[in-house]
RNA sequence: UGAGGCGUCGCCAAGCGGUAAGGCACUGGAUUUUGGAUCCAGCAUACGCAGGUUCGAAUCCUGCCGCCUCAGCCA
């Protein structure tokens, strides 16, 4: 944080007059709880920053805890890579790692005093009885015939649904509240249901499985959680959170606050949606670079460190909000502007002949590596008579504005020298370009002339005989953008999946030195992008690069516009 | 026609009765061996709307309007 004193959230508000009334004994403890039953996601860094954030600037912690309470949708998978998630992030939750089905058996002792204190009840309407019972939003609900059963009736009942005697969906224990609340989730909640399903974790020793209502409120109090932070969708359930912990003998009763979760322009963030793109292959998998979530991310070339200076940018606060999809982008390349080494590719090779150079020469040109980091050093790399450029930066008849190469005109190559276009080849039949010779000016080696001769344009290359084969993928968003007024709710998501989110080039040619890319290493394709080597796909002989993001495109901007 | 929330620039978001921070985006210009980066400038007489209180209101009061969440034996 800067010296600029930045004006606390609402949450941060709360915990420092908590802190200030010691509230807690002074003491913070916050707990991120995931269900394991899909990879983390960009959304859920926010959450996670905000948790594991705030318990350390006020000298507390932050637990992990698998909210694991049905084992019908829940997967080890999951619990393995939202901890590689986290961590990766750049948080730790130390010893502190926790499942909701931990307490199960406290859950169990729990339930059965509030049946003793007649305050829960065995219910035997099925599933749609009970919602016709339960009314509608404007109307109130009206009273199980099975709620007068009496205490004894319903610890016998609910220790034979324990013991498995019932089969699924013939009852379920529930608490006894109010049938008429305003409050929908206030009649009469559902505590346990049965689920004869293999848990992860607890195996089958249960086939009764609690709710989420009344395992996170008793896993909160049981951890002892002092501010329980969670999202608006969980804002209606609060009453039912404090209900349970005022019922029960927890040993104490943390402070359920919600906020906004983060989305963003032309992206996804619900885990449903996303696990129907990789089950129905729109994606490679979880990890594949296009999707949100922390392991595409990573394997993107996305940083922790631009991810959380990109939660601290969009602030915490409750209303409903969609975040530009740019600011992310800045945050990335912000980051990657003070990290990335600079290299040069050429994505669309043209080749280029340099007529007066010699036939044999090599030279090895000094280059810097990064301009932006004076201790990052400077490397050799060959120079021949015969390059690449980008297809782009040639144009035959170039229009106004253009200031890269074309007949007649002279510019610089990067680290190199000034050549000047003398003439085109072109295929006779498809009139495309096959080179472009030109002559360079031995006076402007690195780059400088001594004359005072100006160019406008400086061109990325690669000598062709030295340069690499690399495959390079390009990524754009996975999802068309929302037309103003388009109703979003009105189309099914996938009807809007982007057909282009996914370019691959197999003939680029890359410096020598790209050679020994690593991955997790972040190179910047000079004028072109920011670039990493796919964790997955690539192979020592056989290079395969993603674009993290590409560098802003001032021209591409104009020439969109002319148009 | 129920309850709970939320409405400040295109997008986030400060502000908490003393006369609208900041970031992103956008637009100019400077600079530049990346049309990148950097720098400088511009960008809400205005806070959903309408009344009221006050010397003074985005902030307080009243009434409207709009959007979101809730009717799983999901979380």
């Amino acid at each position: 944080m800067s010296e600029v004193s930045k004006s606390l959230d609402f949450i941060r508000t709360i915990v420092t007059e908590d802190l200030k009334n010691n509230k807690n004994n002074g003491r913070v403890m916050t707990r991120f709880p995931p269900e394991p039953n899909g990879y983390l996601h960009l959304g859920h860094s926010k959450s996670i920053c905000l948790n594991f954030g705030i318990a350390s600037e006020f000298g507390g912690v932050c637990n992990l805890r698998f909210d694991d309470t049905n084992p019908c949708k829940e997967d080890i998978e999951y619990v393995e890579s939202i901890q590689e998630d986290i961590k990766w992030l750049g948080f730790d939750w130390e010893d502190r790692l926790y499942y909701a089905s931990d307490y199960f058996d406290q859950m169990y002792q729990y339930a059965l005093q509030l049946i003793k204190d007649g305050k829960a009840y065995v219910c035997n309407l099925n599933a749609e009885e009970i919602r016709h019972y339960r009314g509608t939003l404007t109307e109130s609900g009206k009273e199980s015939p099975y709620r007068t059963r009496s205490i004894e009736e319903n610890l016998s009942l609910f220790e034979r649904m324990k013991r498995g005697e019932f089969e699924e969906g013939t009852c379920v224990l529930r608490a006894k509240i109010d049938m008429t609340s305003p409050n929908i989730n206030m009649r009469d909640p559902t505590i346990y249901r049965i689920r004869k399903a293999e848990h992860h974790r607890t195996g089958n020793k249960w086939c009764i499985y609690p709710m989420y209502d009344f395992a996170h409120c008793i896993s909160d109090a049981t951890e002892g959680i002092t501010h329980s932070i969670c999202t608006l969708e969980f804002e209606i359930n609060r009453p039912l959170y404090d209900w349970y912990l005022d019922q029960l003998p927890v040993p104490c009763h943390p402070q359920q606050i919600e906020f906004a979760k983060l989305n963003f322009t032309r992206t996804i963030m619900s885990k449903r949606k996303l696990l129907r793109l990789v089950k129905e292959g729109h994606v490679s998998g979880w990890n594949d670079p296009r999707m949100p979530t922390l392991a595409g991310a990573r394997r993107r070339g996305y940083t922790a460190e631009a991810i959380r200076n990109l939660c601290d940018m969009v602030g915490v606060a409750k209303s409903n909000s969609v975040v530009d999809i740019a600011l992310l982008e800045h945050c990335i390349r912000e980051d990657l502007n003070k990290k990335a080494l600079r290299v040069m590719a050429v994505l669309k090779p043209l080749k280029v002949i340099i007529d007066n150079y010699p036939e044999n020469q090599v030279e090895e040109l000094e280059a810097v590596n990064n301009p932006e980091d004076p201790n990052s050093g400077t490397r050799k790399i060959p120079f021949s008579r015969i390059i690449y450029i980008e297809q782009d930066d040639f144009r035959e008849d170039p229009p106004k504005g253009y200031f890269r190469l074309s007949p007649g005109r002279e510019i610089r190559l990067k680290h190199a020298y000034y050549i000047k276009c003398n003439s085109v080849i072109k295929d006779e039949l498809t009139g495309e370009i096959k080179e472009v010779h030109c002559t360079y000016d031995p006076e402007t080696k690195g780059g400088w002339s001594t004359d005072g001769r100006k160019v406008k344009g400086t061109s990325h290359w690669v000598s062709a005989p030295h340069s690499i084969e690399a495959e390079v993928r390009l990524y754009d968003y996975l999802f068309l953008d929302v037309k103003a007024g388009e109703e979003e709710e009105t189309s099914d998501f996938m009807e809007r999946l982007n057909p282009n989110s996914l370019e691959i080039l197999k003939k680029c040619r890359l410096e020598p030195g790209l050679k020994e890319a690593k991955t997790g290493i972040s190179y910047q394709f000079l004028r072109q992008g920011y670039f990493c080597v796919d964790s997955v796909d690539s192979l020592p002989d056989k290079p395969v690069f993603n674009r993290t993001v590409s560098l802003r495109d001032t021209w591409a901007k104009i020439e969109k516009s002319q148009k």
